[in-house]
DNA sequence: GCCAACGTTGGC
DNA sequence: GCCAACGTTGGC
């Protein structure tokens, strides 16, 4: 099992409209990078935990918990002109880029900004904290997730 | 809104 | 294959 860290932007998508989602389960969509095409293809797999982040927002924060319940599946979004993240070049055949589903499990008690994470010795090593950083689909450590949930004083739901 | 960091594009 | 130009991301 791999733990994950994904960011979504609340003003797109927030951790309150993947709740809102029937059975709290919507598709990782739109993601056009290959590093994270290759992740989310090859090595996301069901059952893996996701630390829900808000990104490019007024208070950058891990905000919750979900869960992967689908794998690696062709973006059907990339197929569709009608969409934000359409890409000529992809086809059904060779759709270039991957999604996976993700189901809400949680909001965290105390959510985590990039501060807090800065000031905790287990946590101030996360990806997420690099500068320049920009993946938006990036591991996480068994002992980072295990953190947070101490943190939070959830126990783990996974 | 600024700007640093990064990925992609395309001319050569 | 190099690299400048450009677009995007995302914290601040």
């Amino acid at each position: 099992m791999n733990y994950w860290l994904m960011k979504s932007e609340p003003s797109g998508f927030s951790l309150d409209d993947l709740k809102r989602m029937p059975g709290g389960t919507e598709h990782w969509d739109g993601v056009r990078n290959y590093q994270a095409r290759n992740l989310l293809r090859d090595v996301v797999k069901v059952g893996d935990g996701v630390l829900f982040y808000h990104s490019n927002c007024p208070q950058p924060a891990i905000v919750g918990l979900a869960k992967v319940v689908r794998e690696g599946y062709p973006d059907h979004t990339a197929l569709d002109p009608r969409e934000q993240h359409f890409d000529p070049k992809a086809t059904d055949d060779k759709p270039i880029w991957f999604m996976v589903d993700i189901q809400y499990l949680c909001h965290l008690p105390h959510p985590l900004t990039r501060e807090d994470l800065r000031q905790h010795p287990l946590l101030a090593g996360m990806e997420v904290l690099r500068k320049g950083n920009r993946l938006s689909v990036q591991p996480v450590t068994v002992q980072e997730w295990q953190t947070i949930l101490v943190l939070n004083g959830v126990d783990d739901p996974l």
